[in-house]
DNA sequence: TAAGATAGGTGTATATTTAACACGATGTTA
DNA sequence: TAACATCGTGTTAAATATACACCTATCTTA
């Protein structure tokens, strides 16, 4: 904001914490490292901004390039700017997260030598992280059980079609806590933004449920006027 | 991340958003930058972040430097990282928000000359701001406002004590619209951490009011097990 | 010192939301 | 066709939120 912007010798870095759901359990997405410093370790996926992108645009691309994801909607939610931080020097990091479906067909490879894989790992046992990583998952980790309770977030880790048991085994699972299966179905429906479509779950060995999905233009309708977006 | 830091010509810096409430009004920080760009316009107090510094210790001393304020909390509230956010090179801000009580004794005198003069200006008519302060202000209002529904922030623009009245009047500024007075006090009341104290208001040309006092204590205590801190 | 002005302080009734709680229906498999 | 597993449903009680109006205490001024 001088008349001159000083050079600094700081790195400026985004971290992604990326969340899914598979066969019931809640996951995030790590790397394996394959360079110094925490070579061999695992990570969450991140790396440098570079200074022609904005952050935003930053943390597609270093998603990309360490998972091979691409297009999914990611969100700041914390800035971590303390001194000794990384070994090497100052680096200040914007975390990012996101909610996804896991889809076993979507391979996920790095397209970097900086990772040497990227995996889905089940919160609840997570390994030693590398750097602070570890308090940069549980930040993000407790925002989004935050943000559950006033928006529908969850229906982002769903496949598009989904049963109310599996709705709430998420909620559930984010949560860590059981909840009461006709009270919640009661106040999901009543929202309205559930489509209950004209088709059954598949290939299950007992009664299949109805399946539902999540109607976006309804939740818009109904939230527009609600700026906060807050249920 | 890599085995070498590169070394990067992006500047980081913090912008403070400082609300305060007088006379019956909200109202921020604002300083008259005399340095350029934008000198002569009002901006919200910023500067650049040192290599030894954390963010949070940037902050402090950012805003002293500029308005002469310090010890207040802050907390970071969102990153901003567009590529062209300044006109002469890559910054990246992190913003910072805090609630302060205005202090008529406390002069707000700029140690540094890069801000002419520090001044509380009423959010409702805010001038044209230098970079895209105004964005980073709204953005800083909407999470407190957010904010106000469930932790008790409302207290630190209070003077220490303060009538209910008075609490109720600022809830009116930040969320911006009327309340109802006997739900407002029997709602405050019940969450039992205002301390009736044995005096009252005084030098008003009408009944005197009851003051009171937040007690922090009773705060954490009723809310301890509460580990999202909402009400 | 009485009258007027101003904000202080209080309670009840209704509507809405949340919480607790159990069992018959349906489809699958052996 | 029996056994099994999950599906899908409703009521009651408690807590919370909302709507609403008048008398009281204190100060000012005529």
């Amino acid at each position: 904001m001088d008349v001159i912007l000083p050079k600094f010798d700081s790195v400026f870095s985004i971290d992604c914490v990326i969340f899914g759901f598979e066969a019931g359990e809640l996951k995030i997405l790590l790397i394996e490292r394959n360079v110094e410093p925490f070579k061999d370790w695992y990570a969450l996926p991140g790396y440098i901004v570079e200074q022609d992108e904005s952050i935003d645009e930053a943390a597609e691309r270093i998603l990309y390039e360490l998972t091979g994801l691409r297009d999914l909607h990611m969100e700041q939610f914390h800035t971590f700017g303390e001194v000794n931080r990384h070994p090497q020097g100052r680096v200040i990091t914007v975390a990012y997260y996101a909610l996804i479906r896991i889809n076993g067909q979507k391979e996920l490879r790095p397209v970097t030598h900086y990772a040497r894989k990227a995996f889905w790992h089940p919160v609840n046992d997570l390994p030693k992280l590398a750097f602070d990583h570890t308090e940069i998952f549980k930040t993000g980790f407790n925002k989004i059980k935050r943000r559950l309770n006033y928006q529908p977030i969850a229906f982002e880790l769903l496949p598009e079609k989904f049963t109310l048991t599996q709705l709430q085994t998420l909620y559930e699972a984010i949560l860590n806590k059981k909840l009461d299966k006709r009270n919640f179905r009661k106040k999901m429906l009543s929202y309205g933004f559930l489509k209950e479509l004209d088709e059954k779950q598949k290939g299950v060995s007992y009664r299949a449920a109805k399946l539902y999905k999540f109607d976006k233009r309804k939740y818009a309708k109904i939230f527009q006027n609600d700026l906060t977006g807050e249920l």
